[in-house]
DNA sequence: TCTATTGTCTCGCTGAGCGAGATAATATTC
DNA sequence: GAATATTATCTCGCTCAGCGAGACAATAGA
C-alpha cells in the first residue's frame, strides 16, 4: 500500500484521529439506536430535531427530511416510527395547516443524556483541565475542520 | 426545550462543534458514496481495509464483516459490489484456503484522494500554522475524546 | 480417520428509502 | 371570488441492503 497525498506527518496523524473520533461516534450512535429498537436514522431525526428547538426554528416534517436528505415518502416513514415509539408528537400547525410540527418528546430527551451524557461529561472533564490558550487551540481547529468538511467545492 | 445535563458553558460548546464535524463529515462520505455509485458501507468498507493495509494486518472477509457490524451475508454483499465496482479484488488465501483477502484496487485509492485530499489538506495547512503547544492539545484532546467515546461502560 | 470448528457463500425474507402520484391547504391570477 | 398554481404531507408499490438459517469447503483436534 504506497502512501498516496500528503506525506505522513504529525498533521495528518491528528486526521487520522479525528476520523477515528468520527467513526467510533457513529457507532456509538448506532448502538444507541439499536438499543432504543432505532435506526441510525431515527436517532440522527432526533438529534436534529433537539437542536432545531435549541435554535428555535420550528421543525416541520419537511425540514427534517431536507436535514436528513430524504425524501418526502421516507421522511413519513422516520416520523411514523419516531411517532409510534412515543418519542415524538405531531402537530398541524395551526398558522399553515399544510405544515406538521414536530415536538420530541421529554422522555426521549432523557434517554439520550442517560447514554451520551456521561460520554459528553468525560469530554468537557478533559477540557475543563485545558487553560485558556489550549481550549481556543482546539476551538480554533474545529471551526477550520468544520469548515473544511462543509465546503461546497 | 429545557436544556438538560450539564450547564452550557464553553466546553458544551466546543462537544457541539465536534458533533457537527462528525455529522458533516458523514454527509460528504455519503455524497462520495452517491458519486461512485456506492453506499455509505461500501466507502466505510473501504475506509477499512486501507487502515489495514497502512497497518499491515491481512484484511480477510471476515474481519471486515467484523469491522463493520455486519454478518457474513451482508458482508458478502458488500464485498460482491465493491468487486463488482473494480474497487476491490478477492483472492483465497494460499495459506488457508478457506480465507478470503481483499485487496482495494488502486484507481479506488486515487478516487478516494481526489474527493478527501483537499479537504485533508485544508485541515492539515491549518495545522501546519499551529505552533507546538497548540498541535499537542488538538492531540490530547482528540485523544481524550477518543478514549470517551471509544469505552464500553 | 472421524468429528468439531472455522471462513465464506447461498437462499429467502424483512424493512428502509425511493419514485410517482394523491390529497389538502395556501398563494396567485384573472 | 372562482380558477389555477404551488406547497406540505401522506399513500402505494418497488428495489435492494442486511439479517437468519443453513450449505459447503478447508483446517484442527480426537
Amino acid at each position: 500500500m504506497s502512501e498516496q497525498g500528503p506525506e505522513p506527518g504529525p498533521e495528518l496523524e491528528i486526521v487520522h484521529l479525528l476520523r477515528k473520533v468520527t467513526v467510533e461516534f457513529g457507532l456509538r450512535q448506532a448502538e444507541f439506536a439499536a438499543l432504543h429498537h432505532m435506526h441510525s436514522t431515527d436517532v440522527r431525526a432526533l438529534i436534529c430535531l433537539l437542536d432545531a428547538g435549541r435554535a428555535g426554528t420550528d421543525a416541520t416534517a419537511g425540514w427534517l427530511g431536507a436535514q436528513l436528505g430524504l425524501n418526502s415518502a421516507g421522511t413519513t416513514a422516520v416520523i411514523d416510527r419516531l411517532e409510534r415509539l412515543g418519542h415524538l408528537t405531531r402537530t398541524r400547525d395551526p398558522r399553515d395547516r399544510r405544515r406538521v410540527l414536530l415536538a420530541v418528546d421529554e422522555r426521549a430527551v432523557e434517554l439520550g443524556w442517560a447514554f451520551f451524557g456521561p460520554l459528553i461529561e468525560n469530554i468537557v472533564a478533559v477540557l475543563r483541565d485545558f487553560d485558556e490558550q489550549e481550549t481556543a487551540a482546539v476551538r480554533r481547529f474545529l471551526l477550520a475542520a468544520h469548515r473544511a468538511v462543509t465546503a461546497i467545492p
